[in-house]
DNA sequence: GCGCACGCGGTAAACGTTTACAGTAAACGA
DNA sequence: TCGTTTACTGTAAACGTTTACCGCGTGCGC
C-alpha cells in the first residue's frame, strides 16, 4: 500500500500546479487543454480526493450522526432505516452510536460533536437530564432530538403522541367491550414509560372506568420481564380481559405467559402492543400494536437536520407525528361469553388448528 | 456559534506555544507548571481537539465502515449488533452505509475507501463479482469480508457454513419421519442462494431421496415473495410434509400461506427457517431455524479488522462460523397420520384454543 | 571557570486540500 | 504603439493538528 497519489503528484506528472489541478477537479472554469492534461494524469495515478483534508479545509464533514438508545429494538432500527437513504440522498454519510440509553453514553457523544467529526447529529434519548439540555445548549453542531424535550428547549424535536396512541388503543378495547383493562408499561422515569403511564389512567377516567393499581405492571420494555410482570398482574387480577402492552417486546412477553396460563388471546385477553414492529406482524395470533410512526419519526428528523444542515438559521421547529392504530388477530373481537368456541381467529379462519 | 477554540487560542491564553499545549495534551512529558497552565486554559475554553485535523496529521481517522447488505433484514442486524460494541470498545466509530446489495453501490463503497475516510471496512455483499475482486485487490485501506469469497482471494473472510446448516436441517426433518421435503430458495445467482440449493441436493441424494424440481421454487428473500413461492409449491406438490426455506422471513411467509390454506404447522407440514433471527422467536408457531452465525460472524469481522488495523501485515485469514439448528414448535414431532389430532402444539399444550 | 549533557519549550514544516491574490500573455480598442 | 481588458494559471496562506529539530538555561564534572 504504497502511499496514493495527492494532487501535487497529479500537478507533478500534469506539469500545472496544485491549484490548477484543484480547479478542474472541482469543475472551475479552465482551459481545456489544462483539463485534459490533469485528467488523465488523474485517471493514470487512480487518483481519490482525500476526504479528510476537505473536510478540514471546508469545515463539513458530510457526516451526520445518530445516536440510537438500542440497537436491537425494532423501533429505533425503523428509524435507521429511514434516516439512511434520506442522509445518502443528500450525500451524507452515517455514523452510528449505540448508548444503551446509558445518560453518559449521551453525553459523551453530545460532548463529542465538539471534535467536529460530524456536521450534525439525531439523537433519541429514553430519558432527558438536566445535563442532556445542558450540553444541548452548548452543543457545537445542530441536534435533532427524536423524543419529546422540556418546552422552551431550542432545538428541532420530532416527537411521538403516546398519549394520543395509548388513548386508541384503550378505546378500541373498550369497544369490544373490554372492562377490565391492564397496563403492561416501562419504567416512569423514562419519557415514554411516564407518558403512557398518565394517558392510561386519563383513558380510564373518560371512559369512566375504575383506576385499579393491581391491573398496572411495572417491568422494562424487554420481552422476559414483560412476560414477568404480566405473569404478575394475571396472579392480582386474574379476570383481566385485556391488555395495553407498553411496547411489542413486552407484548410478545404477554402472549407467551398468556399461552402458558391457558388463556385465550383475544378470547380471554385482547392484547395491544405499541409501536407496530415487524415482530407484531410475525407474531402468532398476529399482534395489534400502536404504530407510533417511527419510520416517519426518522425520516422527519433526518430532513429538520439536513435542513438545518442546508439551510442555517431558523427557530427550532417541532413535528408532532399522529399515532395509528392498527388491528391484527390479537383484538379481533369482542371477549368470548362461554368457554373455548368461536374465537375472533377461528370467526377469521386463520388459526393453525386443522 | 462562535469559532471554536483551537490550540492557538489555548496557547495564547496560557502564554506557551502550540507545540507546548499539544503536548500537553497528548501527555508528552512536560513541566508541571506548563502543564497546569494548558490544563486551566483548555478547561476555562471548553477546548475539544478538532477530530479532523488529527485524522489529517495522524492518516488515521479511527473510523471504519460497515457495509450491509441490507438495513432490513435481522441477520445483517444481528452482526451490526456485535460489531458495534467491538469496535467501541477499541475506539473506532461505525459508519454504517447500505448498499441493498445493488452491486455498483458496493463498488462505490470500495472505491469511497480511497477517500481515506475510513481506517477499514467490514462487507457483507450478498454476490461477488470479478468487479468485486478486482476492488478488493486495489483497495486502499483493510477489507473483511463477510460472506465466501473465491479460494485465493487475498482479503480476510468471515464464513457461514450454509451447507452444513441445509445439511442439519434436512436430516432433522428426515429424522421425523419427513420425506417429501421441499425447498423455498432465493436467488441462485447470490452466493447464500446457489449454496443452500447445492446443499440441499446433496443432503437428499446422501439420504437416498429423490430430488424432485417441483420440491424446489426460488423466490427472493423477502416474506411475501416467500409466501408466493410456497403457494406454488402446495400447488405443485399437496402432500409435501416439509419446508425447509432459505431464510426466517421465507419461512414466515410459508407459515401465512400454510395457514391460509389450512395446513396444520408441523402436524402436516414442518417448517424450518434459516438465520435464526428474532423473527423465528416470536412467530406462532415458533420457527425452528438454522442459525448461521450472524452475531458470531459479525464479532468475528470487526475483531479480524481490528486485528489487521493493529497488527499490519499478516496472511488474509479465512474464519468460518459452523452451523446450529434450533429446534422449536414448527418441526416438533412427526407428520399426523390422522386427519387433525394430536399435533405437536397441542402435545405440548401451548396452542392458542381452549 | 569551561565544556557538555540534559530537560524544556519554541519554531516551523508537514498532512492534502481550497482559494484569495497576483502575475502573465493574448486580444483588443484607441 | 500602448494601455486595458480578459482569460487563465501560479504562489502562498489557511484549515488545526503533530512532531522533528534546534536553542536556551541549568547543573554537573573536570
Amino acid at each position: 500500500m504504497a502511499d496514493g497519489p495527492t494532487i501535487n503528484t497529479i500537478a507533478e506528472r500534469a506539469g500545472v500546479s496544485i491549484a490548477s489541478v484543484s480547479r478542474v477537479l472541482n469543475g472551475l472554469p479552465t482551459r481545456q487543454e489544462t483539463v485534459r492534461k490533469v485528467m488523465a494524469a488523474a485517471d493514470e495515478l487512480g487518483y481519490v480526493r482525500n476526504a479528510v483534508a476537505r473536510s478540514l479545509k471546508s469545515r463539513r464533514t458530510h457526516q451526520v450522526a445518530f445516536a440510537m438508545a438500542d440497537v436491537g429494538n425494532p423501533a429505533y432500527l425503523a428509524m435507521l432505516r429511514e434516516i439512511q437513504p434520506v442522509l445518502k440522498a443528500a450525500g451524507y454519510r452515517l455514523v452510528l452510536h449505540s448508548t444503551d440509553a446509558v445518560v453518559a453514553d449521551e453525553i459523551d457523544v453530545l460532548h463529542s460533536l465538539g471534535e467536529r467529526y460530524v456536521d450534525g447529529l439525531i439523537m433519541s434519548p429514553l430519558r432527558v437530564t438536566g445535563q442532556h439540555l445542558e450540553m444541548l445548549a452548548a452543543a457545537r453542531a445542530p441536534v435533532v432530538i427524536i423524543g419529546s424535550v422540556p418546552e422552551g428547549t431550542r432545538v428541532d424535536n420530532v416527537r411521538a403522541d403516546s398519549r394520543t396512541g395509548v388513548r386508541l388503543a384503550i378505546d378500541h378495547l373498550y369497544a369490544l367491550g373490554r372492562r377490565r383493562i391492564g397496563l403492561v408499561n416501562g419504567p416512569l422515569d423514562t419519557v415514554p414509560g411516564a407518558a403512557r403511564g398518565a394517558a392510561y389512567r386519563e383513558a380510564l377516567t373518560d371512559l369512566g372506568l375504575p383506576y385499579d393499581e393491581d391491573l398496572v405492571r411495572i417491568g422494562d420494555f424487554y420481552r422476559a420481564e414483560g412476560g414477568r410482570a404480566v405473569a404478575e398482574l394475571l396472579d392480582r387480577v386474574p379476570d383481566v380481559d385485556a391488555l395495553m402492552c407498553a411496547n411489542d417486546l413486552i407484548a410478545l412477553g404477554a402472549l407467551d405467559v398468556l399461552r402458558a396460563a391457558g388463556k385465550r388471546v383475544p378470547g380471554d385477553v385482547a392484547v395491544v402492543g405499541m409501536d407496530d414492529t415487524d415482530l407484531a406482524a410475525a407474531s402468532w395470533p398476529a399482534l395489534s400494536s400502536v404504530s407510533l410512526g417511527s419510520a416517519e419519526r426518522g425520516k422527519a428528523a433526518a430532513e429538520l437536520l439536513l435542513d438545518r444542515l442546508q439551510g442555517g438559521d431558523r427557530e427550532p421547529r417541532v413535528v408532532t407525528v399522529p399515532p395509528r392504530l392498527v388491528v391484527r388477530a390479537s383484538t379481533a373481537g369482542p371477549p368470548d361469553a362461554a368457554a373455548g368456541h368461536g374465537s375472533a381467529e377461528r370467526a377469521e379462519g386463520r388459526e393453525g388448528g386443522a
